[in-house]
DNA sequence: CCCCGTCTGTCGGGGAGCCGACACAAACCC
DNA sequence: GGGTTTGTGTCGGCTCCCCGACAGACGGGG
């Protein structure tokens, strides 16, 4: 499989991509490369100089922040991007420098856009860098929902909220009100992405699971009842 | 004063308006209807229609965000964004709901680029879509900034952060190296930024100041020794 | 199969920061 | 000028959550 375009039902369950016009669609296909990356390979680094757009057909791979200096070990983790999720956006736009560490959580397929190429095709079509734009508005969204939450939420509540979006895939599926029933990740990644202690989230999901909403396997949170998961959150 | 070409010199000096292409800038004027804002008055509130597109030129607005449901009182200040600050243009890229509520902290005079028209003028010369991206690419690198920031470091280094950034107009300025001595806030509006007490606030504020790094007055806050308070982050 | 690395479950002590309370000072308004 | 409102300074109790510690469970590789 190493053709770009062997990925297009992948793509297609991606809200933001299933919206793309195909004027735009098929030449960021032509443009794709493949791109393996093995468990735990870097793909660039916080600091790192533009390399292009990204999307995940497989596997997952993990946005983490190094925490200021390079002697300092806590590291946030900021989320985990699973198919069909794009990413990178930011130093296509403003072309300086990637403000978070990615590597892979797992075996990984990307598709690359590589930056020139791409940059030289919007020169040429720059009607699209509104649609690419809405790659940005999505991810600020996202943040700022996360940093209130982050403000003013106690552990509990920003735990139940996290899983509810996760299951639901941070809301970029093209399909409605689906959800996944199984979580992937290990408690130890789940309480680096809330800045909550390994111990307080295994606690609070122990909890979960004596109310009969979640139940906790090694590596991964089942949801059991996501609608009563989701009214734990006020 | 009526015309917002009068205010070309302020504008000028953010570092966002000053590279626009003329070819941009002058008809982002020519659309721009003068708002004056009384304090209080509110702007637009989380969840409205999209307006357009704003910058402030006199007074400050404060952005904020009503935590959750109305009946819950407790809000988070955002930001509090001074001249020459743009914003709102997440509703101008996406066409949906205002993500925080803006009202003016002190009497404000806005430009506002209305809605329509933008989009109109927009459709027209698509080529000026990416130079308006560089305001989210913007937004977005600071809240990570924040979010890492709220999540990793204690409440001390996190208000010393806040106080460097905020005594350098948060980075949007023209001038290199330039910064503000005094920073106009309540330390009630500055906790409610930073996620933290009001009396933890006034504590921290009170140490800096033993170390004579800042002096603290009624409503503002004086930088005495702005490359110590900054050497206070680590 | 067995070993070892990784993940999970749980305890207890300690601390950062929240919260209510209250006194006081400065601006503000008739 | 007197009363009101808003902001500042400070105390002590309390709570949530961090952190070190350790034991057990699972799983993968030689």
């Amino acid at each position: 499989m190493t053709d770009p375009a062997a990925y297009l039902p992948v793509l297609q369950t991606g809200r933001w991509f299933a919206h793309l016009p195909p004027v735009f669609a098929q030449p960021l296909l032509a443009m794709a490369h493949l791109r393996q990356l093995a468990p735990g390979e870097v793909l660039f680094l916080r600091g790192d100089a533009p390399c292009g757009l990204y999307a995940v057909v497989r596997g997952a791979i993990s946005i983490s922040g190094t925490g200021g200096r390079a002697d300092e070990a806590r590291a946030a983790l900021l989320t985990r991007l699973e198919p069909p999720h794009w990413f990178g956006e930011i130093s296509v736009f403003d072309n300086s420098a990637r403000t978070h560490d990615a590597h892979a959580a797992e075996a990984s397929t990307l598709l690359q856009i590589p930056h020139e190429p791409l940059q030289a095709w919007l020169t040429g079509h720059p009607q699209h860098w509104h649609a690419l734009a809405l790659l940005l508005t999505d991810k600020l969204r996202t943040a700022f929902v996360a940093m209130e939450e982050l403000a003013l939420l106690p552990a509990g509540q920003r735990l139940a909220r996290r899983l509810v979006m996760m299951a639901e895939g941070y809301g970029q599926w093209t399909a409605e009100g689906q959800s996944r029933r199984v979580i992937g990740i290990s408690q130890e990644q789940l309480s680096l992405m809330l800045a909550i202690s390994r111990q307080t989230t295994n606690q609070i999901l122990k909890d979960l699971e004596g109310r009969a909403l979640v139940r906790v396997h090694r590596g991964e949170v089942e949801i059991l009842d996501l609608a009563a998961l989701r009214a734990t959150c006020y």
